[in-house]
DNA sequence: ACTCGTTATGTCAGCGCTAACATGCGCAGT
DNA sequence: ACTGCGCATGTTAGCGCTGACATAACGAGT
């Protein structure tokens, strides 16, 4: 009767769009989606107007229906171990800091050194069709390494180094850092070196420095001497079993590195209750510079990585490779970064 | 001539849609569609072929078509003052962790307590019809305040509690952060309490952290004692000088509550270095429970705010006022946490 | 005057998916 | 047998935006 096309419901809520503006404007609506994502191609009289009208009318973009039609999207992903932690918290702050000075946002997921984690977060991210996706380390499973390969976007592989593999890297050799230390301790005198891993730790790139340390040594005469502790979750009080062990024993050890600050600190806690000095009865070397690591007693040497850079480069490699930042010359696929002795009062 | 209707050229990639495992299966998109959104709602055969030829194809859902058709998506953004300090890290991870359990994802910007940056990601957040959207503290431009209220989506508040704000609040009330740490010391005899705050930390709450203090300490009759060291930016430096001017000065405070714990690990080496002892000269006071604070000569007593229960809670309330997990209840609007006190050597 | 190129703006279709509605089927109840 | 209901699946029409292409307006060069 009434009506011959009823009109069907609207699934919307009253969200106000680029045909709104237009509207009020007076223009088309691919006038007012030029003047978003190129302005230089809007008269000034309309730029004006139209910048008017969207803050009168309070309009947002909608980015979904935008990445929809023009099949890109503003996102970048990143998978990362843990947020928390003293190590990657930097790389995310720098990562998120130089991407969102372009105007991209960050999607970001931890995957606690899970591949399966890894995985899933990965395939809901490419769901996105973001810009970009980073990875942490090289150690992906085989279904990750699928859904890398199958995509166009740009993949970056960040803190480790592996110059063989195909996305561009961001990051430095573990293995180097093991060697670091050794090569230091051995500088000052030390010969009877001890290197304590955390078995816990899901972290592959420890053992990389161990084979580093272990390398060097044995290349110098002597012998590696690896010390797990028991316990194996909380690492301030493997360190301090580490060490209370190690410097009950025959031989001593003269010098632990430890493969991260977080055990050696527990390390020089259980020296100062045995009443041992460091460095003279043992030195002891940590990895990451935490923030902690200048404030212990004594303070503690160790190794800096550079988290900051490393999230900082990853994000201009990212942009460079999406011409969202100018560059002359192709995106430089192998970015090897340096970790940086610090020498402090414990060795 | 050939041809009346020349095919568009073909915009996107040959990338594997709906329609392609609609089509291998011999069903139609929507029962595709379902396989994913609504299981249940498939007969277990369809179910199990469309399960096999998703797989077999390697599609990955394109989430940004089923947000814009669907004007949901399962995206949250979070906007926090920083990544990688001490404070809002195990936030993050909390908040995270708790939503990617529950298939949502994380879209992350850092405002450094500015409420310009933090307009700015809101905006862009905003654009993504996020599923619901996470600020901190109650500090927020004009602007941000009018995107917030302009919107339907469930928004949370985190950090601060502010009950008489419209936005469901997940925090403590750092008024009381100031009070307990004053109870604490005037119950352990301390009567000449210094407060030291960092003026450089765009950090308001500690201004409140700061009226509890002077509050309760004029409640028992007792003088307030701010200090402000002139360092402005390295809150560690910061920390020393306010350890030196104040206990070389007369009278000397017996108690100084830092504002956090930074500021405290530095009036505690500065202290080392005059020879004081701690606590017997002067007592010390934390604010945070860094990593760190445990591991201090002496170790530090602090008051620990509840960082992770935030972001877990946060979470929790963002789930439950989306439907995606079960409550009787209507969602709880006010989620006061309590903040701890730890007692160690250094009170 | 005419062509050509450049710049500013508009028309149309469609990105891949899902809400609303429609259909068809099997089965219980009478 | 027939009605009515619930369940599995299909058809249609967009969601809000942008790409390709079209067109209009204008000045410069011949």
């Amino acid at each position: 009767m009434s009506d011959s096309s009823p009109p069907r419901k609207r699934r919307t809520a009253g969200r106000i769009t680029l045909n709104d503006v237009a509207r009020e404007v007076g223009v088309s609506a691919l006038t007012v989606s030029r003047f978003f994502n190129h302005p230089e191609r809007v008269s000034e009289e309309l730029r004006q107007r139209i910048g008017e009208a969207v803050s009168a009318l309070g309009y947002v973009p909608n980015l979904v229906a935008g990445s929809l039609a023009s099949a890109r999207s503003r996102i970048v992903g990143m998978v990362i171990p843990n947020i928390s932690g003293p190590i990657f918290a930097n790389t995310i702050q720098g990562f998120s800091d130089t991407l969102s000075r372009h105007g991209y946002q960050l999607l970001l997921a931890s995957s606690y050194f899970s591949p399966e984690q890894e995985e899933n977060a990965v395939r809901a991210f490419l769901g996105w069709s973001p810009a970009a996706l980073v990875v942490t380390s090289h150690f992906h499973s085989e279904g990750t390494e699928k859904l890398l390969a199958g995509t166009d976007i740009p993949v970056v592989e960040i803190w480790d180094y592996q110059p063989e593999r195909a996305p561009i890297q961001v990051g430095f050799q573990h293995y180097d850092v093991g060697e670091m230390a050794v090569r230091h301790l051995l500088g000052k005198g030390y010969r009877r070196i001890a290197f304590v891993l955390n078995s816990a730790a899901g972290d592959f790139s420890a053992l990389d420095r161990r084979d580093g340390y272990a390398a060097i040594l044995e290349a110098a005469g002597l012998q590696p001497w690896n010390f797990v502790p028991s316990i194996g979750s909380a690492p301030f009080e493997a360190g301090k079993e580490a060490m209370e062990t190690l410097m009950q024993g025959t031989p001593k050890p003269d010098a632990i590195i430890f493969a991260n600050d977080n055990l050696a600190a527990g390390g020089l806690l259980a020296a100062q209750r045995m009443g041992l000095r460091i460095p003279d009865d043992c030195a002891v070397m940590g990895f990451g510079d935490y923030a902690f690591a200048h404030m212990l007693l004594p303070s503690l040497s160790t190794i800096r990585p550079p988290s900051l850079a490393i999230g900082e480069m990853a994000a201009l490699r990212v942009l460079e490779s999406l011409g969202a930042i100018a560059t002359t010359l192709p995106v430089q696929r192998l970015n090897r970064l340096e970790c940086q002795l610090v020498e402090r009062e414990s060795t």
